[in-house]
DNA sequence: GATGAATGAGCCTTCATTCAT
DNA sequence: GATGAATGAAGGCTCATTCAT
C-alpha cells in the first residue's frame, strides 16, 4: 500500500517542527525542512502557501488541541474547579511530553507571532485563555479559589509560568522530569510560596 | 573634528530597542533603526560591530541591571525573604515600567538568544536566576517558605510567569495597569489560588 | 525538473573571463557576469561558492592545461630541450591564442592572486615553474644550453617576458600579430640580443 | 624646525607604497595609509584628491624617474648600445634596490592601470618604451646587435622579464639576491639561451 | 591646516518562491 | 503530482569621501 499523500503534508509539518524548534523560524531554511521531510524543496508549495503558513498551520493545530482539551474539561460536572485546574496543568504537559521540539517551538515563536496579532490559531489561542479565566471565576464563584485573584491575570500568569517550565524542560529533560515538574507547578500554583 | 558622542551610542541603542521590539530582530532592518535615531546607515557600525551585537548589547545591560537589583536585594539583612520576593518583583515591574519596548524585546527575543546559548549576558541571566533560588532557600530554612518548594523550579515558575504579564502589559498597557498588576503578581506568587 | 547543466556553469565562467579582463576582479560585478552569462544573478551561487572562488576556478583550469602541456612536452624523448622549449612557447601562445580575455585576466590579476599565495592553482603554478627548470637543466646537462645560465631565475625571466608579450598582443591583438610575436619570442629567447 | 608641509604629503606617499604594495590597490584603506603616514584619515585629502590619485602620483614619480634615467642614457655618447643596456638594466634594479615595496605595487599594480589606459605616468611609460626601442635600433644599426631582432616586441620582452625578476627577489630577498639576479638578468639578455 | 566622526552609495550574498521538465 | 534548478528582491556591511569642530 503506497503512503496517501496526506502522508507528506504530515511528515513536512513534522519537519518544520524540527528544524523551526533547532534554528528558529528565520533560521530554518525551506530546503532544509524539505530535506527533513524527506521531499522535494518544491513539494513543500505543494502543501503551505509559503513559509509563514507551515508556522501558522502548526500553531493552529497546537491551540486547537489545547483548546479542545480545554473546553471538554470545561463541561465536565464531575470536576470541581480546582481539579480542573490540576487536571489542566497535566493535560497541556502530556500534551508536549511526547514532542520537545513542540515544546521549544511553542516557546520560542509565540511571542512572534502575538506581535503580528493574526492568524487562525489567535481565534483558539483567545478562547483558551478566556475558558481559562471561566474556570477560575467558576472556583472563586463556589468558595474553591480565593476571591481576591484577578482571573485574567491568574491565567496570564499561570500560562506563561507553565511556558517557561515547559521550555526548561525541553531544553534539558533530564535535569527536568517532567512528572517532578509537573506535580510541582500544581502544587505551586495552588499553593503558593508560603506555607500553610 | 567631529568628537565620538556617547549620546549617539545611546539613541542608537534606544532607537534598536523601539524597532527590535516593532518589526522584531529578524525583521528590523539597519537602515530603520538608523533613522530612528537620527544618523546614517554607516554610523551604526561606529558604535556596533554588526546588528546581533547591538541585541547583545541591549539584553547585557538589561540583566545587568536585573542582576545588580537582584545582588543588592540579596546583600540586605533589614528584609525577610518574603519581602525580598516582594521587593524583587516590584524591582523588575519598575525596570520596565519606562519603556515597553523594552519590555517586549524582552519577551520576543530572549527565547531566541537562549537558544544559541552564547553572549555576555548569559552569564547576568544565570547568576541572577542562581540568586532568586537562593532568595527561596533562604525564606525556606528560615520557615518563611513552604518547605516542598522546589526552588529551581519554582524560580523560573516566577519568571515565566512574569515575562507572560509583563508581555500583557507592554502589548496594551491601558488594559492592565502596572500598579494593579504588580500588586496581583505578588499576591498571586506567595499565595497560590486556593484561599487561606 | 530542470537539470543543472555544465553548460551554464561553463558560460558563467566564460563570462566571469569577459568581465574580469574588461573591469578587473574587484571592479567586476556579480551581477554584470551573471547578466553576460545570461543567467540570473543567483545562479552565479549555484555552480560558485563566492566571487573569489570564480577567480580560483579560472586560474585553477589554466594552470592545471598549462602544466598538463608541459608535463606531457617533458616526458617525450623524442625531443631536444632546445625543441621542448620551442614547443612550451608555442603551447603557451596556442593555450591564449582563442582568447585574448583569458590572456588579459592571466596577466592582471596573477600578481594578486600571488600576494595571497594560497588557493589550489599554486600547486599547479609552482610545478609548473619547476619542470620548466628541469627542462633548463636538461638542456645544460646535454650540452645545449649554455651552462652558466641560473635555471630557476631563467624560467622566471622567460615566464614574466611572455606575459608581458601576451599582454601587449591581447591589448592590441593586430598591432602584435600572435605569429610573428611566437617567432620572435622564440628566437630571442635562444639567441639573445648580440648576433652570433 | 618643524617638518615642512611637504613632508606630510611625502609621508603619505611612502605610507602608500607600503601599504598598497601590502593589501593591494584594492585591499588598501585609506586610512591604513593615514594611519602608516601618521596623520588623520581627512590629511590625506589635502594632499591628494582622492585615492586613486595616490596611486597614479606614484606611478608618475616612479615612471618619471625611471624615464629620466633612460633618456641621460641615451644621449650618452661614451657608450655604446650595449654598454647601454647593460646600463640600464642596473639602473632599473638600482632604482628599486633600497624599496621592495615600491617594487611589488609597480609589479602588482601596473596591470591595473594600464587596463585604464590613462593618467599622466602613460606618457613617461610610452616615451620609456620608445627610448628602449631606439636603444635597440641604434645597437642593430652599430652592427653591435642582432638585425633580425623586433626592436618593440624585444623592449617589452626585457621589460616583462625584469618585472617578473623584480617580483621574485622582492617577495624573497634572501633567495634572489639582486647582484646576482642583475647580472644574470644582463647575461641572458645579451646571449639567450644557446651557448655561443 | 588638521582632525576623525559621520555619511551613504554600492555590492555580495542569501533564500523564499517559481516553474520547466 | 514531484522535482530541484533557477530566479531576483532585499539587506547587512564596507569604506572612500566629506565636513563640523
Amino acid at each position: 500500500m503506497r503512503r496517501k499523500s496526506g502522508d507528506k503534508e504530515r511528515s513536512i509539518a513534522e519537519a518544520a517542527v524540527k528544524v523551526f524548534a533547532r534554528d528558529g523560524y528565520h533560521g530554518a531554511k525551506i530546503t532544509d525542512i524539505a530535506e527533513v521531510a524527506g521531499v522535494a524543496t518544491g513539494s513543500v508549495y505543494l502543501y503551505f502557501h509559503n513559509k509563514e503558513s507551515i508556522l501558522h498551520h502548526l500553531f493552529t493545530q497546537l491551540w486547537k488541541g489545547m483548546n479542545g482539551a480545554l473546553a471538554e474539561l470545561l463541561a465536565r460536572n464531575d470536576l470541581g474547579a480546582r481539579e480542573k485546574v490540576e487536571e489542566l496543568i497535566d493535560t497541556i504537559f502530556g500534551l508536549f511530553a511526547p514532542n520537545p521540539s513542540l515544546a521549544l517551538l511553542f516557546v520560542n515563536e509565540q511571542p512572534q507571532l502575538l506581535r503580528e496579532g493574526s492568524g487562525e490559531f489567535m481565534h483558539y489561542y483567545i478562547e483558551f485563555l478566556r475558558m481559562g479565566e471561566q474556570v477560575v471565576r467558576q472556583g472563586i464563584a463556589a468558595g474553591e479559589f480565593d476571591a481576591s485573584v484577578d482571573a485574567r491575570l491568574f491565567t496570564n500568569y499561570v500560562f506563561g509560568a507553565i511556558r517557561q517550565v515547559l521550555h526548561q524542560w525541553a531544553r534539558a529533560p533530564r535535569q527536568f522530569p517532567l512528572a517532578a515538574v509537573r506535580k510541582e507547578v500544581r502544587h505551586i500554583t495552588l499553593h503558593g510560596l508560603l506555607p500553610r
